[in-house]
RNA sequence: GGAGGCGUCGCCUAGUCCGGUCUAUGGCGCCGCACUGCUAAUGCGGUUUGGGGCUUCAACCCCAUCGGGAGUUCAAAUCUCCCCGCCUCCGCCA
């Protein structure tokens, strides 16, 4: 939720924001005008509130002939109050509603337009050159006995897979690797739940436009969490934490499972676009003014990552019409694929300023009091790495060099071999 | 799953039976001031959160807030119902 100062101090700024986004900015009246009628009703109840209450004192005191008139008179009151309240209500209703659908305002420097508008901001590494044909990262996989698609899809369907073999361990040393990067830096690691309630998933904005990529159990109420910083934002719902306990980092391991609805057809092969991997993602509670510099810094941190695997990839900063609606900015790191032929998201790092803090109610004290906190999150190993590692370091025998900063977490591997035959 | 107990503005706690100056008691902690070589102790004042008003800011005023919601009533921390959480005992099962 955006501040509601903003919108009632600045709101040219909310529609220029709404316009960059490609979102209706006619929106921003439809605020002001709730906001009025709103405040209007909570002055109006709180008027004869306070006057119901006063007269509830004396009705305390009085008795006989007194007492009655008295009580006829708050009896009327009473049923003012009612309606007074009731129109309270619709009016907080009608305003959140339409706050609810206000996105985040992007942050300066933000590029304009769409998906394909993202900017490059650098390059790093070089993309391999092979004197041999290069294998995509299924065909590595099933000649490594790593990766398992068909079984995958036999057992639980499209998109499913088993990681076998060298596949589970690398999965699990890239996991590893990661935490103990995070744990280095000074995250707090997390095995989160990955079942949530409503609250949980309403508060971090993933049941608006990404509703229909999140599983549900109906018969419990519960939903199956898309990525950790579900569970790491709600870790802290309903809180006040001390500034002096900012920045607050988390670095939470979870299962990710997402529906990925309207996909059909795209990117059907191997384990890139599934509806169930692992990640380790890093989740940070910081202050407003702190936040655009922890922005970069975990931007840092994937980096770090990212170099530690050794695949080429680039930096880009995400159009303004292509952000979550909660981001204010987002960087990804793309990785190059070989056998695709360009560069795909590896990691997504997204600054959400007061934004998810504001839904969630957590708050941070200090000198100035309590106020909302920034929350950022961002990338730092998922499953689909595993593509961007086996295509890149693959020889031409089909065997794989296992990255240095990875062997420590292999049992010292250098490289993975083809197994002469999978079961 | 069954039975019982409990949930009060940071923590502990009074109040709930029997509705009305509860405008929520007291202690601890914390903040400010005073006093005192320093510290400690002592005294005085303050100390939930959200919203609204007023305002340069601060101060101040008002409303809501006793786990959440609904109900009864002129009036609910207090009575009724539903839900959530915690504790104890019993049953069942990885």
């Amino acid at each position: 939720m955006l501040d509601p100062r903003i919108v009632r101090d600045d709101p040219e700024s909310v529609r220029a924001s709404q316009r960059a986004r490609g979102e209706d900015d006619s929106l921003v009246d439809a605020v002001l005008a709730a906001d009025r009628t709103r405040r209007d009703a909570i002055a109006h109840y709180d008027r004869i509130r306070a006057e119901q209450k006063s007269l509830g004192r004396r009705v305390a005191q009085v008795t006989g002939e007194e007492k009655a008139a008295l009580l006829a008179h708050s009896k009327d009151l009473s049923a003012q109050v009612k309606v007074a309240e009731a129109a309270q209500v619709a009016g907080d209703a009608a305003y959140d509603e339409l706050m609810g659908r206000l996105s985040n305002v992007v942050e300066d420097g933000v590029p304009a337009g769409g998906e394909n508008d993202a900017r490059v901001l650098e390059h790093i590494g070089t993309p391999p050159e092979f004197d041999f044909e290069p294998r995509d990262h299924l065909e590595l996989g099933q000649l490594l006995g790593a990766i398992d698609t068909e079984r995958g899809v036999k057992v639980s369907g499209a998109r499913f897979y088993y990681l076998t073999g060298v596949g589970a361990l690398l999965q699990l040393a890239m996991l590893n690797l990661a935490m103990a990067q995070a744990v280095e830096a000074g995250f707090i690691p997390v095995v989160p739940p990955v079942l949530v309630k409503p609250a949980a998933m309403e508060g971090t904005g993933f049941l608006g436009q990404a509703a229909e990529n999140v599983y549900r159990l109906p018969d419990e109420d519960l939903y199956l969490v898309g990525t950790s910083e579900v569970p790491l934002a709600a870790y802290h719902m309903d809180e006040v934490l001390d500034a002096a306990s900012l920045p607050l980092r988390y670095a939470g391991w979870s299962t990710c499972f997402r529906r990925e609805a309207g996909t059909y057809g795209k990117d059907t092969r191997g384990i890139l676009r599934v509806h169930q991997f692992d990640k380790i993602e890093m989740f940070s509670y910081c202050a407003p003014e702190d936040a655009q510099a922890e922005h970069q810094r975990l931007l840092g941190w994937e980096k770090e990552m990212l170099a530690k695997v050794e695949v080429p990839y680039r930096v880009v900063d995400i159009a303004a019409g292509d952000l979550g609606s909660s981001a204010a900015r987002k960087y990804d790191c793309e990785a190059w694929v070989p056998t695709q032929g360009r560069y795909r998201e590896l990691t997504s790092t997204s600054n959400c300023t007061q934004f998810q803090s504001r839904r969630l109610r957590i708050r941070m004290r200090d000198a100035d009091g309590v106020r909302p906190l920034a929350t950022l999150n961002g990338t730092l190993a998922t499953t689909r790495w595993i593509v961007a590692i086996l295509e890149n370091h693959q020889q031409a025998d089909g065997s794989v060099v296992v990255p240095a900063a990875m062997r420590p977490f292999l049992g010292g591997r250098e490289v993975l071999e083809p197994v002469a035959r999978t079961p």
